[in-house]
DNA sequence: TGTACATCAGTGAACGCGCGTTCACTGATGTAC
DNA sequence: TGTACATCAGTGAACGCGCGTTCACTGATGTAC
């Protein structure tokens, strides 16, 4: 990184100083997170985020075995948004309260902060959890957010707590995230594509809560 | 249509004993929807269409303005096959039973109706609420089933068999379908695209059911 | 019943597009002596 | 401290791909007389 060059240095896009970039990887990756943010997962192109970090095409190759490889990427780093704007909800929980009532809030700021990111970030949100996916056995650190918990595993605490706290019966606690996630996953969806599309926000928010309710009751 | 035409006319692919077709435009629509359910919705290319039609590309231009307008066809009739699917449980519903199991037992074959179709049809599945889609105020007889039906208003009939039975309190009914529907679409897209891709047909069947108890007892 | 003609379904050739990817290269950097 | 050299990040040009779509056309069909 060039440290005083003159102002001809920002007439090229991505201002360079050299013939290297410096931290292309990175650049290229964060192109890609622009690109799908705009635009979800197709949107991804590799010739596209050589563009805009203002190098040619295929010096992306230094860094991403291909196309897919770099979408993996942009992919991971989606999820891993997404477990930010959980973790965001949980910050601003009370500390005080009973325990049963705590632990439904986590389960509820888990849920609100997913429906919330897709309905904020929808290109982010359908590069995460759009199309093809899992949250595999093993986790993945450039999966999660800063708490080193993705999203899945948010969700699974915060069923562990309901139980810890006695309002979940502990037998019911298998595959319940699945459960739960199936159905905010699919309001979610319902809201980006479906016939729920351009809810006014109000309604919206009336009708997250009205289906965490159901969850809650139905677990 | 020729009529006995000699063995000749099996020489080119979709057998023609003349210069025109007959019926392109239900050629090309059921090219792609063969097309959608090998590949899902990105898979109807006009051109494959046309050339599983025997006919050269631009003959589709004759049948649709474009390609968004023969997928949009497709997309119905994707549409149709889940209402029939739907259909399909619902007549294999005994006719006996007091009024509040057999509305229950309505509610359940729409939801596995969905769901089956989702394992069983991926690709149709995807095409039809894998993406952008709406069922809109106004119904559209190209996404009904044999009942006239679309799969939204058999949701939206059987969830008012519910309330007719005394199952559901009426002021619970309003936007009922749209938590309904949620579940067992995050259901669907999870077991297709998520974490739970490949879990055996047993398993499923079991979540499935759950899913089912968690909506009834959470509406 | 026979003929002229309008209609319009399907043809054949071509276009431009942006994409992912490969090739042989160049030149800045850091390291060994 | 200075120089030779290996490394490897980024270049420039080119490729083949299949796509959707447009053009001017041809020839089978049905209709009016």
């Amino acid at each position: 990184m060039a440290e005083n060059t003159p102002p001809s240095r920002t007439r090229t896009l991505p201002a360079r100083g050299s013939y290297r970039h410096g931290d292309l990887r990175r650049a290229l990756l964060e192109a890609g997170l622009a690109l799908a943010a705009e635009g979800g997962p197709d949107a991804v192109v590799l010739r596209e985020a050589t563009r805009r970090a203002g190098v040619a095409p295929n010096a992306a190759y230094r860094h991403f075995a291909n196309r897919e490889d770099l979408l993996d990427a942009v992919r991971a780093g989606a999820v891993a948004a997404v477990a930010e704007a959980m973790e965001a909800r949980m910050a601003q929980l009370p500390a005080q309260g009973d325990a049963v009532a705590r632990a439904r809030a986590r389960v509820r700021a888990v849920g609100a902060g997913y429906l919330g990111f897709a309905q904020a970030h929808t290109g982010l949100f359908r590069t995460a959890f759009g199309g093809r996916f899992a949250l595999a056995a093993t986790p993945d650190p450039a999966k999660a957010g800063r708490s080193g918990l993705d999203p899945f595993r948010h969700l699974g605490a915060a069923l562990d707590a309901l139980v810890a706290a006695g309002a979940l019966p502990p037998e019911r606690r298998p595959g319940a995230e699945f459960l739960a996630w199936s159905t905010v996953h699919g309001l979610a969806l319902l809201l980006l594509d479906g016939p729920l599309r351009g809810l006014p926000p109000a309604q919206v928010d009336a009708l997250g809560e009205r289906l965490l309710d159901m969850v809650e009751r139905g677990l």
